[in-house]
RNA sequence: GGGCCACUAGCUCAAUUGGCAGAGCAUCGGACUUUUAAUCCGCCGGUUCAGGGUUCAAGUCCCUGGUGGCCCA
């Protein structure tokens, strides 16, 4: 049972199951250092497509990607060529291929280079007709099955390198949320909207009720936190005079994991001065409604198999409102306590000692009502007690002019106008220290600093968060985060274990590896 | 953190009541100049997730652990 081998291309080449180790191996295949295609497999069918069959177009044009496919035919070889852009048919004929018995012998998933021309088979399939070719890289690992490729989901998101290739909704996702993103930046600047990067770490966690990540600097000899929101600094830059400004980037919960959670997601903050929460709520439908139709064509998505309508405008309701219409009761802050606790414990919401009538009543919405949502809706009127941000309403005794937009079901952004006064703020902190007090491990701390900044002058100001992460999977139809995150958080595979096991590989090779400092 | 389920060849999957671990693809060897998951012939390929237990006999039953999925908190 030793090594299996084949030649091509001149060399001996290690295949398979079986490698043996790298020391005995003669020299590697000379794999050239640059290369220099001038066309993809998108592009060829966006420019030939309409080819009648059997056409020989003179075309001469050169290709790279991996060897996904091949089919032998004697004298004659099919292979099909994957790029970034799609899969091209190669046609290979013995009598004019270069090393044409070496090309035969390439394995599924090699990297390849290709000068050929343009033509068309007799059943018309649109191909690259092959002349000369030179290998990129050999894959010393078979590809899994060409028909079923990867079903194992840890599998997919540990070896995304593999799962790109052989998953192609996979691959659509990652180029939607790419090109999701790239879209949400030009259309927030063109609307005056300036990017800005604030820091990761933080000295005080906030802007968000969530459990942080800690970790520590050794030089300065202090705990430091890894962002929960970036709320607070781009509240800072408003107060500088940044009038518009936006942060797309990473935040960091340590909480569970879930198909709709993971540890480090995407966030979109932006902050407008001189608007209120009605701006950002138009400002949010169009946005979204805006990428559906650039993303998928449409702004009716199909979404998990049920059809899901984003056109403007989206529907409005406060909470109470939705509450009503889901259980039948109406509630307000004004409902007593006692009552509130009574309608928890027949929807089996859990509630504890500590929780005010506002607490009650977003409990009560979050667990029987927002689930139920499917078509947008911004959810209104968040009770000041659950708000420590958001401005109280205008209208509204002890609520704050804050919505969340629901979107099949699940919380899409969060939004609000932004609370100015700086003794209102330190007096929401001090409660949110409370909170902490009483074993709330999500409540907020005091930021002396944020507090320093209001005193400076807030203007009017509306905000908005928006997970990415959300946003693309309601666009690319996926139902977990894991297929919109491109290495999602894994417990850690046994690598040197699996190494060792599946290439018989001598042990420590390979698995250490670690760059200098 | 709790409950349920899964883990068998590189990949996708079989294996009856507990009774010799199999197939397809890939790989390797061979045939074939218009294929489309090509086809045909032949070979190779296993720590059945790990460890323990019950049994004449364990992929299968029991226990512990690992990883993942789904649901719940």
């Amino acid at each position: 049972m030793g090594p299996t081998w084949h030649h091509a291309a001149g060399w001996l080449i290690l295949r398979r199951q079986r490698p043996i180790p790298e020391s005995s191996l003669p020299d590697r295949p000379s794999v050239p250092y640059r290369f220099d295609p001038d066309a993809t497999a998108a592009g060829l069918k966006a420019a030939h497509g309409d080819l009648e069959p059997g056409v020989e177009t003179g075309e001469i044009v050169t290709v790279a990607g991996r060897l996904l496919l091949r089919r032998g035919q004697g004298k004659l070889v099919f292979g099909q060529l994957a790029d970034a852009t799609g899969r091209i048919q190669l046609f290979a004929p013995a009598n004019e291929t270069a090393d044409f018995e070496a090309f035969g012998k390439l394995s599924l998933g090699d990297w390849i280079g290709v000068r050929g021309e343009v033509m068309t088979t007799r059943k018309g399939e649109l191909s690259v007709k092959v002349l000369e070719w030179t290998t990129l890289a050999e894959t010393r690992r078979p590809f899994p099955d060409k028909w079923h490729g990867l079903s194992d989901p840890d599998t997919r998101y540990r070896q995304r390198y593999v799962d790109l290739w052989v998953t192609d909704e996979s691959r659509r996702a990652f180029q939607l949320r790419s090109k999701l993103v790239s879209l949400t930046r030009r259309w927030l600047e063109d609307r005056g909207f300036m990017e800005v990067e604030t820091p990761i770490f933080h000295p005080v966690p906030g802007g968000a009720l969530a459990k942080p990540f800690t970790t520590h600097h050794n030089a300065l000899d202090q705990e430091l936190y890894l962002r929960i929101a970036p709320e607070l600094y781009l509240k800072r830059l408003v107060v500088g005079g940044f009038d518009r400004v936006f942060e797309i980037g990473r935040v960091f919960r340590n909480e569970g994991l879930s198909p709709r959670h993971n540890p480090e997601f995407t966030m979109l903050e932006l902050y407008q001065a001189y608007a209120d929460w009605t701006d950002i709520m138009a400002l949010v439908e169009e946005l979204v409604a805006y990428l559906a139709e650039e993303l998928t064509g449409s702004t009716t998505v199909s979404y998990q198999g049920r059809d899901l309508d984003l056109s403007v405008p989206w529907r409005r309701a406060s909470l109470a409102e939705l509450i009503h219409e889901q259980i039948g009761v109406t509630v307000g802050l004004d409902t007593p306590v006692d009552e509130l606790r009574a309608l928890c414990d027949e929807h089996e919401v859990p509630w504890q000692d500590s929780y005010g009538p506002g607490k009650l009543i977003l409990e009560l919405y979050e667990k029987t009502a927002e689930a139920a949502q499917w078509s947008p809706v911004f959810a209104t009127e968040y009770p000041i007690e659950v708000s420590p941000l958001a401005r109280p309403h205008r209208e509204l005794h002890g609520m704050t002019e804050r919505f969340e937009a629901i979107v099949a079901g699940r919380e899409l952004g969060n939004a609000f106008s932004e609370l100015l006064d700086p003794d209102d703020q330190r007096a929401r902190f001090e409660d949110q220290v409370k909170a902490g007090e009483a074993g709330d491990d999500e409540a907020m701390a005091v930021d002396e600093d944020y507090l320093r900044a209001l005193d400076y002058g807030l203007p009017p100001t509306g905000g908005l968060g928006i997970g990415i992460d959300r946003l693309v999977m309601l666009l690319a139809d996926v139902g977990t985060i894991r297929d919109v995150v491109l290495f999602p958080t894994l417990r850690p595979e046994q690598l040197s274990a699996a190494v060792a096991d599946d290439t018989d590989r001598t042990e420590g090779d390979g698995v250490e590896g670690g760059r200098p400092s």
